[in-house]
DNA sequence: GCCCAGGTGGGTA
DNA sequence: TACCCACATGGG
């Protein structure tokens, strides 16, 4: 992965669509809680289930651990496969509670990949939901990969498509230095441009600021015109 | 009515 | 290892 391209693509992104906020919430439970929610659904989907759980008071770990999973499934049925992630969530809080007395900044403030490999254990949570709580809960630096950052940088044509979750975030992080507030606006600003243009069918070559000009007068200028 | 959305775990060849 | 499938709602 080029470093010159990728802190273009960022210069682009940022110009055109300014900071994105990201994560959507009130204390970093409620990011851990949203990571498992948002697996496979629209974030529209998951405010819905989210507000459910904090009118009954339950983006705590230690009210998560104790809530019945069937009573915790009925608020979050609008996130798709709703049982599953109920039993997800229960995991997620007993090693919270049982390992961290439901201490979470205690729990983030080690290395990062011995966190990593604590939230991998934890049934449910597989790369990229460990990844967006390193980064969104934990402030760790990690690059998040999704499938709009597979889209994306495949339309650039930047990958094959066929890497592995590893060796892409391997690609990214090894060109960029290790930065939280980095990572963090880069992941959402694709998640902004892949919304705008792969979701909506729309080709990269319209709507799109990769392809406006803004990339073609980049310092770097060797962004590759969309297919 | 039909398709798909910010993944993961389990089973099979 | 590399697919294939279940999971099972809501919106376009």
């Amino acid at each position: 992965m080029d470093r010159a391209l990728l802190l273009c693509l960022y210069d682009v992104l940022y110009s055109h669509y300014g900071p994105q906020h990201w994560w959507p919430a009130k204390t970093p439970f409620e990011v851990m809680v949203g990571a498992i929610l948002t697996q496979g659904v629209a974030w529209r989907n998951v405010e819905t289930a989210i507000a459910r759980l904090e009118e009954s008071n339950l983006l705590d770990p230690r009210a998560l651990y104790a809530a019945p999973e069937d009573a915790l499934a009925e608020h979050i049925r609008s996130t798709l496969y709703y049982r599953t992630k109920a039993r997800k969530l229960k995991a997620m809080a007993t090693l919270l509670v049982e390992q961290w007395e439901g201490e979470i900044a205690r729990f983030f403030a080690r290395p990062t990949a011995v966190v990593r490999a604590d939230l991998l254990g934890v049934w449910g949570i597989g790369p990229e939901t460990a990844d967006a709580m390193l980064l969104y809960a934990g402030g760790h630096p990690v690059f998040v990969v999704d499938l709009y950052t597979r889209r994306i940088f495949g339309r650039l044509g930047w990958i094959t498509g066929r890497e592995s979750y590893a060796e892409l975030q391997h690609a990214v992080q090894s060109a960029l230095v290790a930065d939280a507030p980095l990572y963090n606006e880069y992941h959402a600003l694709l998640d902004r441009l892949a919304k705008d243009t792969c979701r909506a069918r729309r080709p990269l070559c319209s709507r799109c600021p990769v392809a406006t000009g803004a990339i073609v007068t980049c310092p770097a200028g060797r962004l590759p015109s969309p297919p």
